[in-house]
DNA sequence: CAGGTATATGCTTTTCAGAGTATATACAAA
DNA sequence: TTTGTATATACTCTGAAAAGCATATACCTG
């Protein structure tokens, strides 16, 4: 396992990402809001500092844990290569705008359609399993 | 498995789904180009397909498979929430700008910073058939 | 029809990740 | 020191996923 798809693939692991987000957090703390015994947390975050997306620093007994940004980076990177199939260019571009400044939209809403691959009339058609 | 994290994290998996990104392909055609035995690929094809990440057509004999978006988006929404943690949105939108015209870079240095994800505007969306 | 091609699926084996339990280590407080 | 707290790690077991191999299914051509 050394992939960083392969780290988010587990659900647990994805739960610590998303309560480190607010801010660090201890293994206790952790343990406590997720619910988790304390072993499978240390572990989980073993494998998560390993992969670097998080690090922790030394509190007394307690280990303090936070994120850090390359390992995402990578995924963000992984996924634009697929970015124009789940909506065109300027969508995006909407989108992101959105995300930064949720300002009323803009009416750029252009009827658009048919940008993916242009694929022959297909024959057979019958998608089945 | 079920989620869209596990399906990726499997090496061959993420091959085929780049492979697919120029064009759709038959199973033969994925076989070739990645030597993998046609078994194993239409395994993997058979989880991306039942996972949203692909849909097929029939042709003939063949099957040709394309990319579907959904998944993805779901990806780049989970990704959101870290995503200031890996550059600054000012930043993340000159990436953004990059990719689709690498013009030398506009002067919109406009300094704009920590304002959380916000999202969740286009749910009926779906472009793409 | 027979034979060839393209793809899907069933079965088996192997490998490995995740959890549980127990224990080790480190620090703190009394 | 003794005791309590916080975290890491070793060991074992179990389940599931991936691959290989064989075979079934579907369609095409002669």
């Amino acid at each position: 396992m050394e992939s960083v798809f392969e780290i988010i693939a587990e659900p647990n692991r994805r739960a610590i990402l998303s309560l480190l987000v607010s801010s660090e957090q201890s293994v206790g703390e952790i343990e406590r809001q997720l619910r988790m015994t304390q072993p499978t947390v240390s572990k989980h975050l073993r494998v998560l500092r390993e992969a670097g997306f998080v690090e922790s620093t030394v509190d007394a007994q307690r280990r303090l844990y936070r994120l850090k940004p390359e390992p995402f980076r990578q995924l963000d990177t992984w996924l634009d290569q697929f970015r124009r199939f789940w909506s065109s260019h300027i969508d995006a571009l909407e989108r992101y705008l959105d995300r930064i400044d949720p300002s009323p939209p803009t009416k750029t809403k252009t009827e658009r359609r048919s940008r993916g691959p242009k694929r022959e009339r297909n024959k057979g058609e019958r998608n089945e399993n």
